[in-house]
Parts: structure tokens; C-alpha cells; sequence
DNA sequence: GAGGAGATCGTCT
DNA sequence: GACGATCTCCTCT
């Protein structure tokens, strides 16, 4: 996909001042931007999750405020980064206004911008591009998110990770449930685009 | 290609 | 002390 983009223009704190669910559909087609030194990495997001702050039993939030998962339940925007498995970090954005709890996982996201070192990262050749970043966990890998990442704010161009807006055409959107959950199946708040080779699983 | 089990550790009970 | 918003490897088809 060639299309022209557009990491200048960061998305601002508004865009996720909102429903999770609306952020989580919104999201798809932006781009996520990791600079690394002199090195930009430009990913497109394709699958995403909502996670809602109440009556959601499969949300980290769902037992209460802890040190773990404060960012959430703060301002909107920010980076929510944690370990899970013993092996993995996955990436969220917070949602709703400062005291709300919400937020957005990142589920799949596909190359555009250094894939070489999306590569190494991943330790993959590059010809397998497709599974470098198909996964929550392997996003995070490519992107070398870290706990590090915890709490960044994702609407200033000027960290080294931040979420930005692009000209890409409004996408067709499916819904489908969560994946990888045992608790509130039945609720579809996965969201990506058919048919994209990028998402985790169609 | 599909299905299953193990790895591995921070967080909360 | 149990479990988890996952991934990879191994086996079988």
C-alpha cells in the first residue's frame, strides 16, 4: 500500500476524549509513529479492541483503580503498556475524560515505514512481513514498546511514540468479539478491516 | 493448515 | 499461589 502519509499531524486529545468503542473504529486507518533516533518506524493501525471502564468484566479496570493500570483511568491519550505472559507488552490508549476508565488495545497494525528494522526487532527476515506485526505481542516487539512506554503521551509529535492522522480513505469497517478473552465474549468490540493481510486472525 | 501445550513473570488475591 | 487482552513450536493431517 502506497499510499501518502502524513506523520506530522498528531491526533489530538479530543480524539479519545470519547467512547472507546468510537475511538477503537476511528483509530483504523491512522497511523502509529515510533522514532528511534535518526530512524521513523510508520505503521497503519487495521485491528483494534474497546475495553470499557464499566460492565466490562474483561477489562483490566473492571476490579478497580490499582498502580497497574492508573493510566486508564486517567486523561485521554496516553499510553497504557503492560507485560502479560511472562514474554509480551501490549498497547492501549486511554479513553475518556481524566477519572474515566477506558481505553483501546491494539491489536495489529501493518508496515509502511521501516520494515528492515521492524525486522530485526522481531528477529524475522523481512520477506515474512506479514506476521511482523499481526498481534498485540508482536506489534509491540517490531515497535520495541516497552514498560518504558507506559504513560507517553500519545498525542504529542514530539515523543518517540505517538498516533497521527493521515489521508488514507475512510475504511470498511467489521466488528467481531475480543479475542484471546474468557470473560464478556459475547460483546463484539474487536474492529478491522476485511480483508486486510495484517490483522491477527480474519 | 489446524490444534494443542509450554514458556514465563508481574500483578493481585 | 493462581492466572493472564500471547506467541511459538511441535505434532498430526
Amino acid at each position: 500500500m502506497t499510499a501518502r502519509t502524513h506523520p506530522d499531524v498528531a491526533l489530538p486529545p479530543e480524539f479519545f476524549d470519547r467512547d472507546p468503542r468510537r475511538v477503537a473504529r476511528d483509530l483504523l486507518g491512522k497511523l502509529l509513529i515510533r522514532r528511534q533516533g535518526r530512524q521513523t518506524l510508520i505503521a497503519r493501525v487495521v485491528e483494534t479492541e474497546a475495553y470499557l471502564g464499566k460492565n466490562d468484566p474483561a477489562a483490566h479496570s473492571a476490579s478497580g483503580r490499582t498502580a497497574r493500570n492508573e493510566v486508564i483511568f486517567g486523561p485521554p491519550g496516553f499510553a497504557y503498556v503492560y507485560f502479560i505472559y511472562g514474554n509480551h507488552y501490549c498497547l492501549n490508549v486511554s479513553c475518556l475524560p481524566d477519572g474515566e476508565a477506558g481505553g483501546v488495545l491494539f491489536r495489529a497494525v501493518e508496515p509502511i515505514t521501516g520494515i528492515t528494522a521492524m525486522a530485526k526487532a522481531r528477529d524475522l527476515p523481512e520477506s515474512s512481513c506479514h506476521r511482523l506485526t499481526n498481534g498485540p505481542g508482536k506489534l509491540t516487539e517490531a515497535l520495541s514498546i516497552t514498560r518504558a512506554d507506559n504513560g507517553v503521551n500519545l498525542t504529542d509529535r514530539t515523543e518517540s511514540l505517538y498516533l497521527a492522522e493521515d489521508n488514507f480513505p475512510r475504511p470498511r469497517i467489521a466488528a467481531t468479539p475480543r479475542i484471546g478473552i474468557s470473560k464478556a465474549t459475547a460483546l463484539k468490540l474487536r474492529y478491522l478491516i476485511p480483508n486486510n493481510p495484517f490483522v491477527s486472525k480474519p
